[in-house]
RNA sequence: CCAGACGGCUGGACGGUCGCUCUCCGGGUCAAACCGGGGGGAGGAAAGUCCGGGCUCCACGGAAAUACGGUGCCGGAUAACGUCCGGCGGGGGCGACCCUAGGGAAAGUGCCACAGAAAGCAAACCGCCCGCGCCUCCUCGGAGCCGCAGGUAAGGGUGAAAGGGUGCGGUAAGAGCGCACCGCGCGACCGGCAACGGAAGCGGCACGGUAAACCCCACCGGGAGCAAGACCAAAUAGGGGCGGCACUGUCCUUCCUUGGAAGGACGAAACGCGUUUCCGCGUCGCCGCCCGGGUCGGUCGCGAGAGGCGUCCGGUAACGGGCGUCCCAGAUGAAUGGCCGUCCAACCCCGCAAGGGGGGGACAGAACCCGGCUUACAGGCCGUCUGGCACC
RNA sequence: GCGCCCUUAGCUCAGUCGGAUAGAGCAGCCGCCUUCUAAGCGGCAGGUCACUGGUUCGAAUCCAGUAGGGCGCG
Protein backbone atom coordinates (compact mmCIF):
# COMPACT_ATOMS: atom_id res chain seq x y z
CA UNK A 1 0.00 0.00 0.00
CA UNK A 2 1.49 3.59 -0.19
CA UNK A 3 2.28 5.52 1.79
CA UNK A 4 1.35 9.85 1.29
CA UNK A 5 4.10 12.40 1.53
CA UNK A 6 4.01 15.35 3.03
CA UNK A 7 6.78 18.26 2.49
CA UNK A 8 8.84 18.84 5.67
CA UNK A 9 9.16 23.35 5.91
CA UNK A 10 9.68 24.40 8.87
CA UNK A 11 13.06 25.28 10.00
CA UNK A 12 12.85 23.94 13.56
CA UNK A 13 11.85 20.39 12.22
CA UNK A 14 15.25 20.49 10.40
CA UNK A 15 17.18 20.85 13.17
CA UNK A 16 15.12 18.64 15.62
CA UNK A 17 15.60 15.50 12.81
CA UNK A 18 19.14 16.37 12.77
CA UNK A 19 19.61 16.80 16.78
CA UNK A 20 18.56 12.98 16.96
CA UNK A 21 21.56 11.92 14.71
CA UNK A 22 20.26 8.79 13.72
CA UNK A 23 21.80 9.20 10.14
CA UNK A 24 23.18 7.16 7.14
CA UNK A 25 25.64 8.55 4.83
CA UNK A 26 25.92 7.44 1.60
CA UNK A 27 27.95 8.23 -1.30
CA UNK A 28 25.30 9.69 -3.34
CA UNK A 29 22.94 11.09 0.08
CA UNK A 30 22.79 11.32 3.48
CA UNK A 31 19.33 10.34 5.32
CA UNK A 32 18.22 11.41 8.92
CA UNK A 33 15.21 10.39 10.56
CA UNK A 34 13.73 11.45 13.46
CA UNK A 35 9.75 10.70 14.90
CA UNK A 36 7.00 12.99 13.92
CA UNK A 37 5.45 15.48 16.01
CA UNK A 38 2.84 16.43 14.15
CA UNK A 39 0.02 14.49 16.00
CA UNK A 40 -2.62 15.41 13.60
CA UNK A 41 -1.02 13.48 10.82
CA UNK A 42 -2.57 10.45 9.60
CA UNK A 43 -0.92 7.14 10.10
CA UNK A 44 -0.49 6.13 6.78
CA UNK A 45 2.06 9.41 6.03
CA UNK A 46 5.22 10.23 6.10
CA UNK A 47 6.93 13.76 5.59
CA UNK A 48 10.32 14.53 3.82
CA UNK A 49 12.68 17.84 3.75
CA UNK A 50 15.55 18.25 1.67
CA UNK A 51 18.65 20.23 2.65
CA UNK A 52 21.34 21.21 -0.24
CA UNK A 53 23.74 23.47 0.84
CA UNK A 54 26.44 25.68 -1.00
CA UNK A 55 29.18 23.45 -0.99
CA UNK A 56 27.63 21.20 -3.50
CA UNK A 57 27.43 24.36 -6.07
CA UNK A 58 25.74 27.37 -7.46
CA UNK A 59 22.28 27.16 -7.78
CA UNK A 60 21.93 25.21 -10.97
CA UNK A 61 23.70 22.46 -9.17
CA UNK A 62 21.92 22.95 -6.01
CA UNK A 63 18.38 22.77 -7.89
CA UNK A 64 19.56 20.00 -10.01
CA UNK A 65 20.79 18.17 -7.02
CA UNK A 66 17.51 18.73 -5.35
CA UNK A 67 15.29 17.71 -8.20
CA UNK A 68 17.15 14.05 -8.15
CA UNK A 69 16.67 13.64 -5.08
CA UNK A 70 13.01 14.56 -5.37
CA UNK A 71 12.50 12.08 -7.95
CA UNK A 72 14.24 9.15 -6.08
CA UNK A 73 12.37 10.03 -2.94
CA UNK A 74 9.14 9.71 -5.35
CA UNK A 75 10.37 6.71 -6.96
CA UNK A 76 11.08 4.78 -3.48
CA UNK A 77 9.16 6.12 -0.52
CA UNK A 78 5.85 5.74 -0.98
CA UNK A 79 6.20 1.33 -1.09
CA UNK A 80 9.50 0.92 1.37
CA UNK A 81 9.36 4.30 4.09
CA UNK A 82 7.83 3.58 7.17
CA UNK A 83 5.28 6.29 7.95
CA UNK A 84 5.03 7.83 10.85
CA UNK A 85 8.92 9.52 10.69
CA UNK A 86 10.13 12.68 9.57
CA UNK A 87 12.58 12.43 7.04
CA UNK A 88 15.93 14.94 5.81
CA UNK A 89 17.26 13.91 2.71
CA UNK A 90 20.54 15.96 2.66
CA UNK A 91 22.44 16.37 -0.96
CA UNK A 92 26.04 15.76 -1.93
CA UNK A 93 28.38 16.99 -4.69
CA UNK A 94 28.36 13.39 -6.27
CA UNK A 95 24.69 13.51 -6.25
CA UNK A 96 24.74 15.47 -9.84
CA UNK A 97 27.32 13.08 -11.28
CA UNK A 98 25.75 9.89 -9.84
CA UNK A 99 24.11 7.05 -12.15
CA UNK A 100 20.26 7.65 -11.44
CA UNK A 101 20.43 3.51 -10.29
CA UNK A 102 23.15 4.42 -8.15
CA UNK A 103 21.13 7.02 -6.12
CA UNK A 104 18.11 4.60 -5.87
CA UNK A 105 19.91 1.81 -4.59
CA UNK A 106 21.98 4.66 -1.97
CA UNK A 107 18.16 5.72 -0.83
CA UNK A 108 17.11 2.40 0.22
CA UNK A 109 20.24 1.37 1.82
CA UNK A 110 20.04 4.76 3.37
CA UNK A 111 16.61 3.44 4.41
CA UNK A 112 17.49 0.16 6.06
CA UNK A 113 20.76 1.73 7.78
CA UNK A 114 18.65 3.82 9.08
CA UNK A 115 16.23 1.42 10.12
CA UNK A 116 13.18 2.64 8.43
CA UNK A 117 12.54 0.24 5.58
CA UNK A 118 9.37 -1.32 5.35
CA UNK A 119 10.45 -4.30 3.48
CA UNK A 120 12.35 -5.56 6.49
CA UNK A 121 9.02 -5.58 8.29
CA UNK A 122 8.10 -4.13 11.75
CA UNK A 123 10.91 -4.87 14.03
CA UNK A 124 13.26 -2.61 12.80
CA UNK A 125 11.82 0.72 13.87
CA UNK A 126 10.94 -0.60 17.37
CA UNK A 127 15.17 -1.40 17.34
CA UNK A 128 15.42 2.00 16.50
CA UNK A 129 13.50 3.52 18.82
CA UNK A 130 14.76 1.23 21.48
CA UNK A 131 18.73 2.72 20.63
CA UNK A 132 17.04 6.33 20.58
C1' C B 1 42.38 34.02 -50.50
C1' C B 2 44.92 35.94 -46.00
C1' A B 3 45.00 39.36 -41.90
C1' G B 4 41.96 42.69 -39.28
C1' A B 5 37.96 46.46 -37.49
C1' C B 6 32.84 47.25 -36.18
C1' G B 7 27.66 45.95 -35.54
C1' G B 8 23.62 42.50 -34.97
C1' C B 9 21.26 37.64 -34.14
C1' U B 10 21.45 32.88 -31.79
C1' G B 11 22.49 30.14 -27.00
C1' G B 12 21.26 22.25 -29.27
C1' A B 13 17.07 19.17 -32.08
C1' C B 14 13.42 15.03 -31.92
C1' G B 15 10.77 11.12 -29.38
C1' G B 16 9.03 7.87 -25.20
C1' U B 17 7.67 7.50 -20.08
C1' C B 18 6.72 9.28 -14.98
C1' G B 19 5.85 13.93 -12.42
C1' C B 20 5.26 19.62 -10.72
C1' U B 21 2.80 24.55 -10.97
C1' C B 22 -0.85 28.08 -12.98
C1' U B 23 -5.19 28.56 -15.80
C1' C B 24 -9.73 27.25 -18.82
C1' C B 25 -13.71 23.62 -19.86
C1' G B 26 -16.53 19.30 -18.29
C1' G B 27 -17.69 15.92 -14.22
C1' G B 28 -17.97 15.67 -8.87
C1' U B 29 -19.02 18.14 -3.95
C1' C B 30 -23.27 22.02 0.49
C1' A B 31 -18.35 23.93 -0.35
C1' A B 32 -13.73 21.61 -1.00
C1' A B 33 -10.72 17.43 -1.95
C1' C B 34 -10.60 14.65 -6.35
C1' C B 35 -11.15 12.74 -11.80
C1' G B 36 -10.76 13.66 -17.29
C1' G B 37 -9.36 16.91 -21.29
C1' G B 38 -7.09 21.62 -23.59
C1' G B 39 -3.44 25.55 -23.02
C1' G B 40 0.91 28.47 -20.67
C1' G B 41 5.55 27.56 -17.84
C1' A B 42 13.46 30.69 -16.89
C1' G B 43 17.70 34.26 -19.24
C1' G B 44 20.78 37.12 -22.47
C1' A B 45 22.76 37.77 -18.90
C1' A B 46 17.31 35.68 -14.76
C1' A B 47 23.79 37.21 -11.90
C1' G B 48 26.59 41.39 -9.35
C1' U B 49 23.41 45.13 -6.86
C1' C B 50 26.75 49.91 -9.59
C1' C B 51 23.04 53.84 -11.27
C1' G B 52 17.97 55.64 -12.87
C1' G B 53 12.55 55.28 -12.50
C1' G B 54 7.44 53.21 -11.52
C1' C B 55 4.70 51.46 -7.16
C1' U B 56 3.73 51.54 -1.60
C1' C B 57 4.23 53.55 3.26
C1' C B 58 6.40 57.42 6.48
C1' A B 59 7.76 62.70 7.14
C1' C B 60 6.77 67.64 5.42
C1' G B 61 3.09 74.50 4.53
C1' G B 62 4.74 75.28 -1.49
C1' A B 63 9.66 75.36 -0.95
C1' A B 64 14.60 77.10 0.11
C1' A B 65 19.31 76.82 2.61
C1' U B 66 23.35 74.33 5.36
C1' A B 67 25.75 69.71 5.85
C1' C B 68 26.60 65.22 3.15
C1' G B 69 26.72 62.36 -1.31
C1' G B 70 26.86 62.22 -6.58
C1' U B 71 27.60 64.07 -11.60
C1' G B 72 31.24 67.22 -14.63
C1' C B 73 33.64 69.24 -22.91
C1' C B 74 28.97 70.68 -26.11
C1' G B 75 24.17 69.62 -28.25
C1' G B 76 20.29 66.11 -28.38
C1' A B 77 17.27 61.52 -26.91
C1' U B 78 14.50 59.87 -22.61
C1' A B 79 9.87 58.95 -17.42
C1' A B 80 14.87 59.36 -15.65
C1' C B 81 20.04 58.23 -15.53
C1' G B 82 26.53 57.99 -14.06
C1' U B 83 22.81 55.30 -20.02
C1' C B 84 22.38 56.09 -25.35
C1' C B 85 23.08 59.09 -30.07
C1' G B 86 25.61 62.99 -32.75
C1' G B 87 29.62 66.42 -32.54
C1' C B 88 34.32 68.86 -30.44
C1' G B 89 39.32 68.70 -28.09
C1' G B 90 43.53 65.26 -26.79
C1' G B 91 46.14 60.40 -27.60
C1' G B 92 47.08 55.68 -30.56
C1' G B 93 46.86 52.88 -35.37
C1' C B 94 49.24 52.45 -42.63
C1' G B 95 43.84 52.04 -42.38
C1' A B 96 38.72 50.45 -41.11
C1' C B 97 38.66 52.17 -36.24
C1' C B 98 39.81 52.41 -30.95
C1' C B 99 40.79 54.93 -26.06
C1' U B 100 39.70 59.35 -23.31
C1' A B 101 36.60 61.55 -15.06
C1' G B 102 37.81 66.29 -20.60
C1' G B 103 34.77 72.52 -15.70
C1' G B 104 38.01 76.05 -12.65
C1' A B 105 45.28 76.36 -10.89
C1' A B 106 45.41 85.29 -12.24
C1' A B 107 39.39 83.00 -5.31
C1' G B 108 42.33 80.93 -1.48
C1' U B 109 45.22 76.95 1.21
C1' G B 110 48.46 72.70 1.02
C1' C B 111 52.19 69.45 -1.29
C1' C B 112 56.34 68.72 -4.94
C1' A B 113 60.53 63.35 -1.16
C1' C B 114 65.83 62.17 -2.65
C1' A B 115 69.23 64.83 -5.55
C1' G B 116 70.37 69.84 -6.48
C1' A B 117 73.03 76.43 -5.46
C1' A B 118 67.91 77.03 -6.07
C1' A B 119 61.23 73.61 -6.35
C1' G B 120 57.59 78.55 -6.84
C1' C B 121 59.64 83.42 -6.35
C1' A B 122 62.72 83.94 -8.00
C1' A B 123 67.61 82.74 -6.83
C1' A B 124 73.27 81.85 -8.37
C1' C B 125 77.28 76.24 -6.78
C1' C B 126 81.07 75.36 -10.46
C1' G B 127 81.80 78.72 -14.29
C1' C B 128 82.32 83.15 -17.91
C1' C B 129 83.40 88.58 -18.02
C1' C B 130 84.64 94.09 -16.75
C1' G B 131 86.96 96.99 -12.90
C1' C B 132 90.19 97.62 -8.48
C1' G B 133 94.14 95.83 -5.00
C1' C B 134 98.49 92.60 -3.85
C1' C B 135 102.11 89.13 -5.60
C1' U B 136 104.94 86.29 -9.45
C1' C B 137 106.90 85.83 -14.48
C1' C B 138 108.36 88.51 -18.70
C1' U B 139 110.28 89.29 -25.16
C1' C B 140 108.04 95.51 -21.05
C1' G B 141 103.00 94.98 -25.02
C1' G B 142 101.00 91.74 -21.46
C1' A B 143 100.03 86.72 -18.95
C1' G B 144 98.84 84.10 -14.42
C1' C B 145 97.48 83.07 -8.86
C1' C B 146 94.68 85.17 -4.79
C1' G B 147 91.18 88.73 -2.68
C1' C B 148 87.17 92.59 -3.03
C1' A B 149 83.04 94.90 -5.57
C1' G B 150 79.85 94.07 -9.60
C1' G B 151 77.68 92.03 -14.50
C1' U B 152 75.70 87.49 -16.55
C1' A B 153 72.26 82.88 -17.27
C1' A B 154 75.55 80.95 -22.93
C1' G B 155 78.17 76.23 -20.77
C1' G B 156 78.67 72.11 -16.57
C1' G B 157 75.98 69.35 -13.03
C1' U B 158 70.86 67.52 -10.21
C1' G B 159 65.92 66.42 -11.16
C1' A B 160 59.65 64.24 -13.39
C1' A B 161 59.90 69.47 -13.69
C1' A B 162 65.19 74.79 -13.46
C1' G B 163 61.06 80.29 -16.27
C1' G B 164 60.71 79.27 -24.60
C1' G B 165 63.76 76.42 -29.05
C1' U B 166 67.19 76.80 -33.44
C1' G B 167 70.20 80.09 -36.28
C1' C B 168 72.36 84.86 -37.29
C1' G B 169 73.58 89.51 -35.42
C1' G B 170 75.18 91.77 -31.05
C1' U B 171 78.25 92.21 -26.46
C1' A B 172 83.51 92.89 -21.85
C1' A B 173 80.88 88.29 -21.18
C1' G B 174 76.01 87.52 -21.96
C1' A B 175 70.80 88.05 -22.40
C1' G B 176 64.22 88.42 -26.96
C1' C B 177 68.93 92.86 -26.32
C1' G B 178 67.62 92.94 -32.02
C1' C B 179 66.01 89.95 -36.37
C1' A B 180 64.07 85.29 -39.13
C1' C B 181 61.44 80.71 -38.48
C1' C B 182 58.94 77.57 -34.92
C1' G B 183 56.36 77.55 -30.22
C1' C B 184 53.38 80.49 -26.56
C1' G B 185 49.80 84.34 -24.74
C1' C B 186 45.98 88.05 -25.89
C1' G B 187 42.88 88.39 -29.83
C1' A B 188 39.20 92.43 -33.53
C1' C B 189 36.51 89.69 -36.97
C1' C B 190 34.37 85.17 -39.51
C1' G B 191 31.83 80.11 -39.23
C1' G B 192 28.97 77.18 -35.67
C1' C B 193 22.79 76.66 -31.23
C1' A B 194 27.23 75.33 -28.49
C1' A B 195 31.76 72.79 -27.21
C1' C B 196 35.06 74.55 -30.64
C1' G B 197 37.50 75.83 -35.30
C1' G B 198 39.75 79.64 -38.45
C1' A B 199 42.09 84.23 -38.09
C1' A B 200 44.08 90.01 -39.38
C1' G B 201 46.73 92.16 -35.77
C1' C B 202 49.20 92.86 -31.03
C1' G B 203 52.74 91.15 -27.16
C1' G B 204 59.50 89.69 -26.56
C1' C B 205 57.51 85.69 -23.42
C1' A B 206 54.80 86.51 -18.48
C1' C B 207 51.13 82.63 -16.06
C1' G B 208 55.41 75.23 -13.53
C1' G B 209 52.66 70.74 -11.90
C1' U B 210 48.94 68.64 -8.74
C1' A B 211 41.71 69.58 -7.83
C1' A B 212 40.99 60.46 -8.79
C1' A B 213 44.81 66.99 -2.33
C1' C B 214 41.44 70.46 0.48
C1' C B 215 38.53 73.54 -2.31
C1' C B 216 35.46 76.90 -5.88
C1' C B 217 31.54 76.82 -9.64
C1' A B 218 27.18 74.56 -12.14
C1' C B 219 23.49 70.79 -11.86
C1' C B 220 20.93 66.56 -9.25
C1' G B 221 19.28 64.07 -4.64
C1' G B 222 13.37 64.05 1.62
C1' G B 223 13.58 58.78 3.97
C1' A B 224 12.60 53.69 3.60
C1' G B 225 11.81 49.56 0.83
C1' C B 226 7.01 44.06 -1.88
C1' A B 227 9.95 41.02 4.54
C1' A B 228 6.84 48.04 1.10
C1' G B 229 1.76 47.98 2.19
C1' A B 230 -3.60 46.28 2.73
C1' C B 231 -7.09 42.61 4.40
C1' C B 232 -8.98 37.85 6.70
C1' A B 233 -7.88 35.37 10.99
C1' A B 234 -6.80 29.46 14.60
C1' A B 235 -5.16 27.21 19.27
C1' U B 236 -3.48 29.34 23.97
C1' A B 237 -2.92 33.39 27.43
C1' G B 238 -4.10 38.51 28.72
C1' G B 239 -8.07 43.00 28.04
C1' G B 240 -13.43 44.56 27.70
C1' G B 241 -18.91 43.60 27.69
C1' C B 242 -23.51 40.68 28.51
C1' G B 243 -26.18 36.54 30.61
C1' G B 244 -26.76 32.21 33.88
C1' C B 245 -25.21 29.44 38.27
C1' A B 246 -22.61 29.83 42.88
C1' C B 247 -21.67 33.60 46.54
C1' U B 248 -18.64 31.96 54.14
C1' G B 249 -16.84 35.62 58.05
C1' U B 250 -14.72 40.39 59.88
C1' C B 251 -13.30 45.44 58.90
C1' C B 252 -13.29 50.04 55.80
C1' U B 253 -15.53 53.34 51.88
C1' U B 254 -19.75 54.71 48.76
C1' C B 255 -24.99 54.24 47.36
C1' C B 256 -29.99 53.36 48.23
C1' U B 257 -36.34 51.18 50.46
C1' U B 258 -35.70 47.09 57.93
C1' G B 259 -31.93 44.68 54.02
C1' G B 260 -29.05 44.57 49.90
C1' A B 261 -25.44 46.18 45.85
C1' A B 262 -20.32 47.69 44.25
C1' G B 263 -15.04 48.14 45.37
C1' G B 264 -10.80 47.06 48.61
C1' A B 265 -8.05 44.57 52.71
C1' C B 266 -7.42 40.39 56.08
C1' G B 267 -7.73 35.56 57.59
C1' A B 268 -10.33 31.11 57.21
C1' A B 269 -13.04 27.62 54.70
C1' A B 270 -13.78 25.01 50.15
C1' C B 271 -11.87 22.52 45.78
C1' G B 272 -7.70 19.98 43.03
C1' C B 273 -2.85 17.27 43.28
C1' G B 274 0.90 14.63 46.14
C1' U B 275 -2.59 7.32 48.82
C1' U B 276 -4.57 9.28 53.98
C1' U B 277 -3.70 12.54 59.24
C1' C B 278 0.10 16.10 59.50
C1' C B 279 2.40 18.93 55.90
C1' G B 280 3.40 21.10 51.01
C1' C B 281 1.86 23.19 46.28
C1' G B 282 -1.91 25.39 43.16
C1' U B 283 -6.84 28.01 42.32
C1' C B 284 -9.91 32.96 44.16
C1' G B 285 -15.29 32.52 41.44
C1' C B 286 -17.24 28.74 37.41
C1' C B 287 -19.76 28.22 32.60
C1' G B 288 -21.56 30.18 27.94
C1' C B 289 -21.77 33.98 24.21
C1' C B 290 -19.93 38.47 22.02
C1' C B 291 -16.22 42.58 21.05
C1' G B 292 -11.17 44.48 20.32
C1' G B 293 -5.67 44.18 19.79
C1' G B 294 -2.47 40.54 17.97
C1' U B 295 1.02 35.72 16.74
C1' C B 296 1.16 31.06 13.52
C1' G B 297 -1.33 30.64 9.02
C1' G B 298 -3.89 32.53 4.69
C1' U B 299 -5.57 36.17 0.78
C1' C B 300 -4.41 40.47 -2.00
C1' G B 301 -0.35 43.40 -3.74
C1' C B 302 1.05 39.86 -8.54
C1' G B 303 1.67 41.21 -13.97
C1' A B 304 -2.01 44.67 -20.21
C1' G B 305 3.34 46.75 -19.50
C1' A B 306 7.69 53.59 -20.37
C1' G B 307 4.92 45.56 -23.45
C1' G B 308 6.25 42.23 -27.93
C1' C B 309 5.93 41.71 -33.39
C1' G B 310 4.94 43.80 -38.33
C1' U B 311 4.50 48.08 -41.35
C1' C B 312 4.50 53.33 -42.78
C1' C B 313 6.13 58.40 -41.67
C1' G B 314 9.72 62.17 -39.30
C1' G B 315 14.92 62.37 -37.72
C1' U B 316 22.27 61.64 -39.69
C1' A B 317 21.21 58.80 -35.18
C1' A B 318 19.61 57.69 -30.21
C1' C B 319 14.47 58.02 -30.61
C1' G B 320 9.44 59.71 -31.57
C1' G B 321 4.55 59.23 -33.94
C1' G B 322 0.43 56.62 -36.74
C1' C B 323 -1.91 51.97 -38.06
C1' G B 324 -2.50 46.68 -37.61
C1' U B 325 -1.85 42.45 -34.63
C1' C B 326 -0.69 39.36 -30.15
C1' C B 327 -1.37 38.22 -24.62
C1' C B 328 3.62 36.07 -23.37
C1' A B 329 6.01 32.48 -16.20
C1' G B 330 3.84 33.61 -11.45
C1' A B 331 6.55 29.90 -7.40
C1' U B 332 6.71 30.88 -1.65
C1' G B 333 11.61 24.92 2.14
C1' A B 334 9.94 28.07 -3.45
C1' A B 335 6.96 24.80 -9.81
C1' U B 336 9.21 25.39 -14.87
C1' G B 337 11.59 18.85 -14.02
C1' G B 338 13.53 13.14 -13.23
C1' C B 339 14.83 8.89 -16.21
C1' C B 340 15.66 6.50 -21.10
C1' G B 341 16.71 6.55 -26.46
C1' U B 342 18.21 8.71 -31.42
C1' C B 343 20.74 12.63 -33.97
C1' C B 344 23.63 17.22 -35.05
C1' A B 345 28.10 20.56 -33.20
C1' A B 346 32.63 21.88 -29.84
C1' C B 347 36.87 19.04 -28.36
C1' C B 348 40.56 14.64 -28.45
C1' C B 349 42.94 10.36 -31.15
C1' C B 350 44.19 7.62 -35.99
C1' G B 351 44.64 8.83 -41.30
C1' C B 352 47.77 12.63 -46.96
C1' A B 353 42.48 12.37 -47.84
C1' A B 354 37.62 10.28 -48.06
C1' G B 355 36.59 8.52 -43.46
C1' G B 356 36.76 5.83 -38.56
C1' G B 357 36.79 5.80 -33.08
C1' G B 358 36.03 8.38 -28.47
C1' G B 359 33.18 12.35 -26.37
C1' G B 360 29.14 15.01 -24.87
C1' G B 361 27.06 20.48 -24.51
C1' A B 362 29.36 27.33 -22.48
C1' C B 363 27.94 30.79 -18.59
C1' A B 364 24.17 29.95 -15.73
C1' G B 365 17.84 29.49 -12.46
C1' A B 366 12.71 34.39 -12.13
C1' A B 367 11.10 35.99 -6.47
C1' C B 368 7.22 43.44 -7.29
C1' C B 369 8.17 45.47 -12.22
C1' C B 370 10.82 48.35 -15.93
C1' G B 371 15.34 51.31 -18.44
C1' G B 372 20.65 50.90 -18.36
C1' C B 373 25.76 49.63 -16.72
C1' U B 374 29.23 45.87 -15.31
C1' U B 375 30.74 40.89 -15.04
C1' A B 376 30.57 35.32 -16.87
C1' C B 377 30.05 32.56 -21.50
C1' A B 378 31.42 26.33 -25.60
C1' G B 379 30.39 27.68 -30.02
C1' G B 380 27.44 28.98 -34.53
C1' C B 381 25.25 32.48 -38.22
C1' C B 382 24.64 37.24 -40.85
C1' G B 383 25.94 42.17 -42.45
C1' U B 384 29.19 46.56 -43.29
C1' C B 385 34.11 48.19 -43.77
C1' U B 386 39.86 48.36 -43.87
C1' G B 387 44.87 46.64 -45.37
C1' G B 388 47.50 43.11 -48.45
C1' C B 389 48.20 39.30 -52.37
C1' A B 390 46.49 36.92 -56.99
C1' C B 391 43.41 37.00 -61.42
C1' C B 392 39.99 39.39 -65.05
C1' G C 1 16.14 43.59 0.30
C1' C C 2 19.52 47.02 2.73
C1' G C 3 24.18 48.53 5.12
C1' C C 4 29.47 47.82 6.36
C1' C C 5 34.41 45.73 6.48
C1' C C 6 38.76 42.81 5.00
C1' U C 7 42.60 40.76 1.31
C1' U C 8 50.54 42.62 2.64
C1' A C 9 56.32 36.63 3.73
C1' G C 10 54.38 29.60 5.11
C1' C C 11 51.09 31.79 9.69
C1' U C 12 49.42 36.21 12.80
C1' C C 13 49.61 41.24 11.92
C1' A C 14 52.08 46.66 11.29
C1' G C 15 52.62 50.23 7.42
C1' U C 16 46.88 53.06 4.54
C1' C C 17 45.87 61.86 4.80
C1' G C 18 51.51 59.26 -1.91
C1' G C 19 58.18 59.56 -1.66
C1' A C 20 61.71 55.16 -3.81
C1' U C 21 65.60 49.43 0.59
C1' A C 22 57.67 47.33 2.26
C1' G C 23 58.66 45.98 8.29
C1' A C 24 57.74 42.93 13.30
C1' G C 25 56.84 38.24 15.87
C1' C C 26 56.42 32.93 15.11
C1' A C 27 57.88 29.18 11.61
C1' G C 28 62.27 27.77 7.95
C1' C C 29 67.78 27.39 6.73
C1' C C 30 73.06 28.23 8.32
C1' G C 31 76.50 29.15 12.23
C1' C C 32 77.88 29.87 17.69
C1' C C 33 76.89 27.82 22.61
C1' U C 34 75.92 22.45 24.65
C1' U C 35 78.09 15.63 25.47
C1' C C 36 73.13 15.93 22.56
C1' U C 37 68.35 18.47 22.32
C1' A C 38 65.41 22.64 23.85
C1' A C 39 66.16 27.64 25.21
C1' G C 40 69.56 31.75 24.07
C1' C C 41 72.85 34.66 20.55
C1' G C 42 74.30 36.03 15.40
C1' G C 43 73.24 35.78 10.27
C1' C C 44 70.44 34.39 5.77
C1' A C 45 66.47 33.50 2.58
C1' G C 46 61.42 34.18 1.81
C1' G C 47 56.56 39.44 -1.19
C1' U C 48 53.19 39.89 -8.90
C1' C C 49 51.17 44.30 -1.27
C1' A C 50 44.03 39.73 -4.20
C1' C C 51 43.43 41.08 -9.65
C1' U C 52 42.76 44.69 -13.96
C1' G C 53 42.95 49.55 -15.55
C1' G C 54 43.56 54.84 -14.49
C1' U C 55 45.40 59.69 -11.89
C1' U C 56 50.45 61.28 -10.67
C1' C C 57 57.26 62.66 -11.80
C1' G C 58 56.18 58.63 -8.38
C1' A C 59 50.70 54.08 -5.91
C1' A C 60 50.67 48.84 -0.76
C1' U C 61 48.50 53.93 0.00
C1' C C 62 44.25 57.90 -4.26
C1' C C 63 40.05 56.64 -7.98
C1' A C 64 37.08 53.08 -10.87
C1' G C 65 35.85 48.08 -11.94
C1' U C 66 36.32 42.82 -10.89
C1' A C 67 37.32 38.30 -7.66
C1' G C 68 37.34 35.92 -2.97
C1' G C 69 36.10 36.11 2.25
C1' G C 70 33.54 38.00 6.58
C1' C C 71 29.97 40.85 9.68
C1' G C 72 25.36 43.38 10.88
C1' C C 73 19.88 44.84 10.35
C1' G C 74 14.77 43.62 8.95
Amino acid sequence: MAVSLNRLKKRADFLRVAGLRRKWAAPGLILQTAPSTDTEMQADSLRVGFTVSKKVGNSVCRNRARRRLKAAVGEIFPADATPGLDYVVIGRRDTLDRPYSLLLQDLRTALKRVGALRAVSVEAPKEAQAEA
